[in-house]
DNA sequence: GAAGAGTAGATTTTT
DNA sequence: TCTACTCTTC
């Protein structure tokens, strides 16, 4: 390999970083401070010196970031790395309990449940209590449950104890489908570590080296499992970290971790990264002049060589669609004149539905661009039709799935059959699929024999499937297969029959779908292309992440929370206003909210190397009423010597703009 | 008993 | 704007 020169590559605290790897080590590393850099440097100088790529374990916060650090340190290498495990947290236990689950009583084949299917679960859960759906705030209850499960919040002490029976028939239906929510992939992997130390054993004699990226955005679960992992023995743990860019405080993320880990690991080397190489100094003081008003937080100066730069420019557009407009014309012009590409661009949005009208303003101006966050594609209703149809493959006593697709396409197992089915899954306490089973042979049942034969034909169905598919190759051709058997097409042009241009929008998104398993199975280095695994990966996978080229020449339009980790060198900040950012919800709940919303707002600015353009409307629509806004409190807290305000609105389009606009969008 | 039509209700951030 | 649930019709 290519002899790895460190020194030329990094400054002082950095190579000390790097070549700091053994023992207990924090890195506080500031926005820019090339925090990215290190880890990456800091595994390939491991597997210089010889450790092998299977003693490491590297977890993230995002799919994304262990992608991307993976490619960093193959490109650093020049090698394979098969046996190296970068993932996140959850798919870590994933990979965890895909071994060793049987142990607690599931088997291999579990389902993980997304937000919808736990939902729809919880759902359930509130009828089979007698308690009503309406009255009741699913979200709320949703983080209930959560805080239960990984035990920060007990029944009767500041949880409501009503909602009690509730939760057990959620944990007990979890257990009846084989079916996993988001934090049993962390809880469960505690307790069998906790149950089997000989397991544990295992894992820390394979990993002995662990780095946590992110820190300040690992919740107490998964410390408790980062903890469990390297308490004993050399405790070669690396965290990496920064205290003013946690901004995950309501998945229970803390901060407090790092005070924690301080704590729990005496004798730890601290390392300080501050000088910043990603901005300018207009860029970077505006930065400092916000986060400097939260009070909860860790000293730290951050600095740049770069001296100057261009100043701020913030701008009222009328309304969203004019910022849209704006901010696409600004791309244009940017273009031409300063020779920049499309993905030099970041446009930032504090929510995922704020997407759209910029969206369309790329696409009136046919600039091309990707959108990471919003709907993800896999929250698609026909998508997550067709992958129900692979999860009852896998898992047919996953009853959540099972039901999203009994009668989807409508093939005459209608509620009061399937009310049937789910009364005597009730008496035995068993699956919905076990129930069918008794049914679908049973000489005496209520059943007219109509409803007896749909069963039996969905049954053998999907036992035909199971048969063609489990641990099988060739999954794209068979769910090829599957969609035109039940004739998902003929589907869609029975439900939309008033418009086909949605269910043709529709079965492109399907083909989308199996290209992607095509891409996934053909990949050389995907060593199992089956079932399972495809259905474990895209459980995780949130964010439309197209394979890594689709990113390039586009401009990148996401969320501030999606944005984290990224640098463009010009950044556009879309619907700075109170109420967006802070938002009106985050408001609700005091200060400490307050202050992650200034920690977002922060994370937003320090994207930007070069220009950053923050636009705050006048009006904008909300429902379906317009409002009035007023800018955010977090524009005063920007020095104004930096910041150049145009009077008065941006011009809105010219009337002889808007007609050759609609001359042109009817031409395309 | 199932399919189709119509109407609320909902939009913070993500694994 | 879109989806999930309810009510009406066949």
């Amino acid at each position: 390999m290519a002899r790895l020169n460190i020194e030329a590559a990094l400054n002082d605290p950095q190579l000390q970083a790097v070549r700091t790897i053994e023992g207990p080590v924090l890195i506080i590393a500031g926005a820019g401070s090339g925090k990215t850099r290190v880890i990456t440097y800091r595994i390939a100088y491991m597997l210089d010196r010889g450790i092998p790529q299977s003693a490491i374990l590297a977890l993230t916060f995002t799919n994304k970031a262990a992608r991307e650090m993976e490619d960093r340190v193959k490109e650093l290498t020049g090698k394979k790395l098969q046996n190296l495990t970068m993932s996140t947290f959850h798919a870590f236990g994933v990979k965890i309990l895909r071994d060793e689950i049987e142990a607690l009583g599931y088997r291999k084949n579990f389902s993980i449940y997304d937000e919808t299917d736990r939902n729809q679960l919880i759902k359930d859960s509130l009828r089979e209590c007698h308690l009503s759906v309406e009255g009741t705030d699913l979200y709320a209850l949703g983080q209930l449950f959560s805080h239960i499960k990984l035990g920060s919040v007990r029944w009767g002490d500041g949880a409501d104890a009503a909602y009690q029976p509730v939760y057990e028939e959620y944990q007990q239906s979890l257990k009846v489908f084989n079916a996993l929510d988001f934090d049993d992939l962390l809880v469960l992997p505690i307790l069998l570590f906790e149950q089997y130390p000989a397991v544990l054993e295992q894992y820390r004699h394979r990993y002995r080296y662990l780095m946590v990226d992110e820190f300040q955005d690992t919740s107490i679960t998964q410390y408790r499992l980062m903890r469990l992992l390297t308490d004993q023995g050399e405790k070669n743990v690396c965290v990496v970290g920064d205290d003013d860019q946690s901004i995950y405080s309501w998945r229970g993320a803390s901060y407090e971790n790092i005070l924690r880990f301080e704590q729990d690991f005496p004798g730890l080397t601290e390392i300080k990264l501050e000088q910043n190489y990603r901005s300018t100094t207009t860029i970077l003081e505006a930065a400092n002049g916000v986060i400097s008003n939260n009070t909860n937080r860790k000293t730290k100066t951050l600095w740049s060589g770069n001296t100057g730069g261009k100043p701020i420019e913030l701008y009222h557009p009328q309304n969203e669609s004019d910022e849209a407009d704006f901010i696409a014309a600004q791309i244009r012009t940017l273009l031409m004149q300063e020779r920049l590409k499309y993905d030099d661009f970041g446009v930032l949005i504090r929510t995922n539905a704020m997407t759209r009208s910029i969206e369309e303003a790329f696409l009136a101006e046919n600039i091309p661009h990707r959108v990471s966050g919003g709907t993800s594609f896999f929250q698609r209703k026909e998508i997550k039709d067709i992958l129900s149809y692979l999860r009852v493959i896998a898992n047919a006593d996953d009853d959540v799935n099972l039901l999203r697709i009994i009668n989807t396409p409508r093939r005459g197992i209608g509620k009061t059959t399937i009310m049937a089915i789910a009364e005597l899954a009730r008496k035995n306490h068993s699956s919905l699929w076990d129930a069918m089973g008794r049914l679908r042979y049973a000489p005496d049942t209520l059943f007219q024999e109509q409803g007896k034969a749909e069963i039996d034909e969905f049954m053998g169905l999907i036992e035909g499937y199971k048969e063609d598919i489990l641990g099988k190759r060739g999954l794209s051709q068979k769910v090829r297969s599957l969609v035109d058997t039940i004739d998902y097409w003929g589907y869609l042009i029975t439900e939309y029959n008033k418009a086909e241009k949605i269910a043709r929008w529709k079965f492109r998104n399907i083909e989308y779908l199996m290209q992607s398993i095509a891409n996934w199975e053909h990949d050389p280095d995907n060593l199992d292309p089956t079932l399972y695994p495809y259905l474990n990966r895209i459980s995780l996978i949130t964010r439309d992440d197209g394979e890594d080229e689709a990113g390039k020449g586009k401009v990148n339009l996401m969320t501030i929370h999606a944005s984290k980790g990224l640098e463009f060198p010009v950044v556009f900040i879309a619907g700075a206003e109170e109420g967006v950012i802070p938002h009106t919800r985050s408001l609700e709940d005091g200060d400490r909210s307050l202050e992650e919303e200034r920690r977002l707002f922060y994370v937003a600015i320090t994207r930007a190397r070069d220009k950053l353009f923050i636009t705050s409307c006048l009006t904008r629509r909300h429902l379906s009423s317009t409002v009035e806004c007023t800018p955010s409190p977090f524009l005063a807290e920007i020095p104004s010597h930096l910041v150049e305000e145009p009077e008065g609105p941006v011009e809105s389009d010219t009337e002889a703009e808007q007609f050759f606009a609609l001359i042109k969008s009817k031409f395309t």
